[in-house]
DNA sequence: TCTGGGGTCCTCTACCCA
DNA sequence: TCTGTGGGTAGAGGACCC
């Protein structure tokens, strides 16, 4: 999602070369905000917020009106309200933003199947192949912003050049509303004048590294030494850079893309000291992430935890398990084993949970699939073994035996740790 | 003044093992 | 048995992106 306010626009005319530009970089313009606009007519032309009027919710996208204010996202919302009090803050409708996404992406694939998408809002088509069918790629970029705004009403930018960077840097450019195009041959000439800041990778830290070695733009860095960059940002981040700033990008447009991590994360409203409501918010974030595992037909071999302090302090735990899982109770049980293992010197304000080392399910986990009933298994387990002792009971008793079509989960589970011992 | 949530990638360190 | 070394892997944390 852009971050600019559309100052220092960059559009192409439309008798634009676009020799060798073959990869476009679509951005839908402020999608969330405009999507809000959509829905809601008299938003329209105002300063729009997208976040949580209430806590300690930052800005998700804002409306360029909101932007001429300064208001950026990730910008808290009470710092955005201060910049800006007359904007109107919207709650975020994910699951709209979701089908609206999905439209486009569909328009998208209308005009080739190269299409990577990089988030809910953009994505990189590889028009190389589409010129006998629908024309060179200048006039495929028309053709598509024509159609988006026609069939869903938004409207978006889209770069077009010899590489994904580029193209990219290129739509940031044009936005909002713009198309700039930028011919194969002329690469160099778009890129040495433009800040460091620009290439995809360097953000504040790493631009800060470059700027106090005298390297302040693209063309700064083309005339800097190999060895230097490597030294400046390490040895991968130095040769990127080194690479990037030439316009070499060999990455193709990458139509599947696996899933690496599933995670989910939760910033309390008031920081939080109680044992027995982190241990809960940990069980509940990792029953999400089961589900979502599930829904993905995967499993994790390995489990971490995020804490962060109420004084910003961050830091993270992980295990590998014993057996990939993707039973929420199974990945609760590590994250909370991992918390009890930290010191804590103050309140948290954030706890989250995230499975790693993702593979492809063994049947007999995607088939468990209901962790409300595991536990509801366990807690009568534990009861009974109590009364009768460990071993008497088993868990395909309790269920009045095998499910149709099913089987419990066959590795053995983590030892219990935790106050409410799950 | 206040700093979300979802991710990826990289570096550094520690440890194990040959 | 002790020491050094180098590769592989796990874990922690930082930077970055949208």
């Amino acid at each position: 999602m852009g971050r600019g306010d559309g100052s220092g626009r960059m559009v192409s005319p439309a008798d634009a070369d676009d020799t060798g530009a073959g990869i476009l970089h679509v951005d839908m313009d402020a999608f969330y905000a405009a999507v809000e606009v959509l829905d809601d007519p008299s938003l329209a032309g105002k300063a729009i917020i997208v976040g949580a009027p209430e806590g300690r919710s930052v800005v998700s996208s804002a409306s360029y009106e909101a932007r001429r204010y300064g208001v950026r996202s990730a910008m808290p919302v009470s710092q955005a309200l201060r910049l800006c009090p007359t904007a109107i803050v919207v709650r975020p409708h994910f699951d709209r933003y979701v089908e609206m996404s999905r439209q486009v992406m569909e328009i998208f694939h209308e005009i080739t199947p190269l299409v990577e998408p990089l988030s809910i809002d953009e994505a990189f088509l590889d028009v190389r192949g589409a010129r006998r069918l629908w024309g060179p790629p200048g006039t495929i970029a028309r053709m598509l912003r024509v159609r988006v705004k026609e069939r869903t009403g938004l409207t978006c930018s889209i770069g077009a050049a010899a590489t994904k960077h580029v193209a990219k840097m290129a739509s940031t450019l044009s936005k909002p509303d713009g198309l700039l195009i930028i011919p194969e041959h002329r690469t160099m000439e778009f890129l040495v004048p433009r800040s460091v800041r620009a290439l995809w990778g360097v953000g504040p830290k790493s631009a800060e590294a470059l700027e106090s070695r005298g390297i302040r733009t693209i063309g700064d860095v083309v005339a800097t030494p190999r060895p230097l960059l490597e030294r400046a940002l390490g040895a991968s981040m130095g040769a990127r850079v080194w690479h990037l700033a030439r316009g070499e990008d060999v990455r193709e447009v990458e139509v599947e893309r696996v899933e690496k991590s599933i995670g989910h994360e939760e910033t309390f409203e008031d920081d939080v000291d109680d044992d027995a409501v982190l241990g809960a918010e940990l069980r509940r974030l990792a029953d999400r992430v089961g589900a979502r595992l599930r829904a993905h037909g995967a499993e994790a071999a390995t489990v971490s935890i995020k804490v962060r302090f109420a004084d910003f302090r961050t830091l993270t735990r992980s295990v590998t398990l014993t057996e990939p899982t993707a039973v929420g109770q199974r990945i609760g049980d590590a994250a909370r084993t991992l918390f009890g293992t930290l010191d804590r010197p103050m309140p948290i304000r954030l706890i989250g949970v995230r499975a790693e080392n993702l593979r492809p399910a063994a049947a007999s986990a995607l088939l468990w699939d209901d962790d409300a009933e595991w536990r509801r298994v366990e807690e009568a387990m534990d009861d009974a073994s109590s009364r009768f002792g460990r071993g008497v009971v088993t868990r395909a008793a309790l269920l009045g035996g095998p499910r149709a079509g099913s089987s419990l989960p066959s590795h053995p589970r983590p030892p219990r740790t935790g106050a409410d011992g799950g």
